[in-house]
DNA sequence: TTGAAAGCGCTAACAG
DNA sequence: CTGTTAGCGCTTTCAA
């Protein structure tokens, strides 16, 4: 056989109209139920599959949502992949990945082919460079057709439409604060840029625990990254530069790097400096020491999006827009080292 | 507005009809220069994009692949995705990800809903269970429906179709040669069961480098993982029960374990042991000390299995089957010694 | 130079 | 109980 067999040509076969054939594969009762039995044998005996793309123009509706994510080589990232197509499935809907690779053009391109008719909604996850940007006029033409949207992680307030994110102040406020609590000090903070949203709350999370705890700040103890090329580089200099009893970097490849160079240094780790990653990935269980760190639970933000998106999908009434916050645990491993 | 324009409103728009619409924004010659300008421009204005779904329905093609995959929060699987996803992008394509999550019922259902229609192929790395239970009926299916498949790592010599592999008999043979080429004698080998069809013909290349090399071959120092929970308790087993100078372990995950378990019981690697992953990730990078390892660049098997799909579905002839072998390369890190 | 019509595969209102 | 028809959005042949 050549392709998938059509009502069409059941119902040549068999000598009855195509619409017969359609009402007796969906059993109504109003077809005779000799002809249904008919009709239902001899489609599972060829293996009748509805077209889904008929249908999808039939109906406009695809089952399919969109994804759209600056990176998949990333265990955030691919953990919430992970969820949103678990809840995907078991609704339905099938997921089509776009990866902007960090980019503005990229990302843009991915919406432009997937939003005409193609997907139902989109799960969206901005490029560093769009919020380096800040421009959102594809986001906007998503929103104008009324396709639903939910972003996830790297969002903007810019947009509205349902969100489902992590609350980071908290996340590094509470990552120092266990810093404090376990006799540290002289806090270092190797970060990113502050244009990406986490960035900043990051950053300021980092700033106000100090504060409300009456350690003065030292900037020359935060160390912003631009470009992962210059990572080694300036985390040397903050360490030979500085003294200080322990770092606080932004995720789990700057910590590991910082033990690496700290190692290089002979400086050992945790009894000479405590190390916290305010992400969580596989790297972090094979360190040595292993790393502390705070998880945030990407399966758990996928599964998140992929509901409230399915929900908005689904609905006949307008639902309001929500931002859900997906709450992160700090795992407690062996980079931290109770100083008190 | 509501929804993307059609070609029904924008001819009803300037009162001429669906056709002349549809010529003129292809630019045809056989319609005038005002009217094709005009259409255009109207077009433009409304930001018109051609229903994906229709042209699909229309051409009997979706340019979409279907990638099945066991797993995704996995260095190795996401590198392959990044890769399919390049090439497919750059030549129209869209990826819809299916994971089987290493079941045959997952991979079964997959397959079903992306063959009517959705995808005009696939590109598929079997799950465990699949190869376990040797069950490929459903993969019979695509091909007897004459869907283009590629299937790269995970494959199976029980179906014709083109694959992306690595030669994995080399790959432990290389790893074990380059071992005993650095002194070392006394060789455990920590592995998955045999039937991964990866799984075996790396036990295959471990014995066969042993006795091209006239060592004897001690069973003891083979251990085979059912279940990543009884890594562990396994690896402490072989290393209490036994003396050894190196290990290979199937993957990093199992290697990192290694280490860390060689670190509890006091034995320094790589001053006592020394160790080779034969797979290469994030953590082999992190580790204490850094791990040699086997890089098989999934990236480029993604490029290779996206490039054989579009090249096959393209192909108005049909074409051979072939199988392209990735090449690998053993990247040395710190944790061999060399013991001559 | 333009438009009518058929058709991709399917559904459903309506007619018989 | 069965069939005809229109239509989802688009392309293309053929007729005007």
């Amino acid at each position: 056989m050549k392709h998938p067999i059509t009502l069409k040509e059941i119902a040549k076969e068999l000598g009855i109209s195509i619409s017969t054939v359609s009402k007796s594969l969906k059993n109504y009762s109003e077809i005779s139920q000799e002809t249904r039995d008919k009709v239902q044998a001899f489609a599972k005996l060829y293996n009748y599959q509805p077209n889904n793309i008929a249908l999808s123009l039939k109906n406009r509706k695809s089952f399919a949502i969109g994804v759209i994510i600056p990176e998949v080589v990333h265990h955030f990232f691919a953990s919430v992949i992970k969820g949103i197509e678990t809840v995907a499935i078991s609704k339905g809907y099938t997921i089509i990945i776009g990866v902007s690779n960090e980019h503005l053009d990229k990302e843009k391109a991915s919406i432009k082919t997937l939003s005409s008719g193609t997907v139902d909604g989109f799960i969206i996850s901005l490029s560093e460079e769009t919020l380096h940007n800040q421009d959102y006029s594809h986001l906007n033409v998503i929103s104008n057709y009324n396709i639903p949207m939910v972003m996830f992680d790297r969002v903007t307030e810019q947009i509205e439409c349902d969100k489902v994110i992590i609350d980071d102040k908290p996340v590094s406020f509470n990552a120092v604060q266990h810093l404090i609590n376990t006799g540290h000090s002289k806090i270092a903070f190797v970060t990113t840029e502050d244009y990406l949203s986490v960035g900043k709350l990051r950053t300021d999370g980092y700033y106000e625990a100090l504060q409300s705890n009456n350690i003065t700040i030292d900037e020359h103890l935060v160390t912003k990254i631009h470009d992962q090329s210059e990572l080694e580089t300036k985390v040397k200099k903050l360490i030979t530069m500085n003294t200080f009893d322990a770092i606080v970097a932004v995720n789990e490849t700057y910590a590991a790097t910082c033990i690496k160079i700290l190692e290089k240094h002979n400086i050992k780790s945790p009894d000479d400096v405590s190390i916290i990653s305010l992400s969580n990935g596989l790297i972090s269980l094979y360190t040595s020491p292993s790393i502390s760190a705070v998880n945030q639970n990407g399966y758990l933000m996928g599964q998140k999006s992929a509901e409230l998106l399915i929900n908005r999908i689904e609905s006949k009434e307008s639902l309001p827009v929500t931002t859900e916050i997906v709450p992160t645990e700090l795992i407690l491993r062996d980079s931290v080292k109770n100083r008190n």
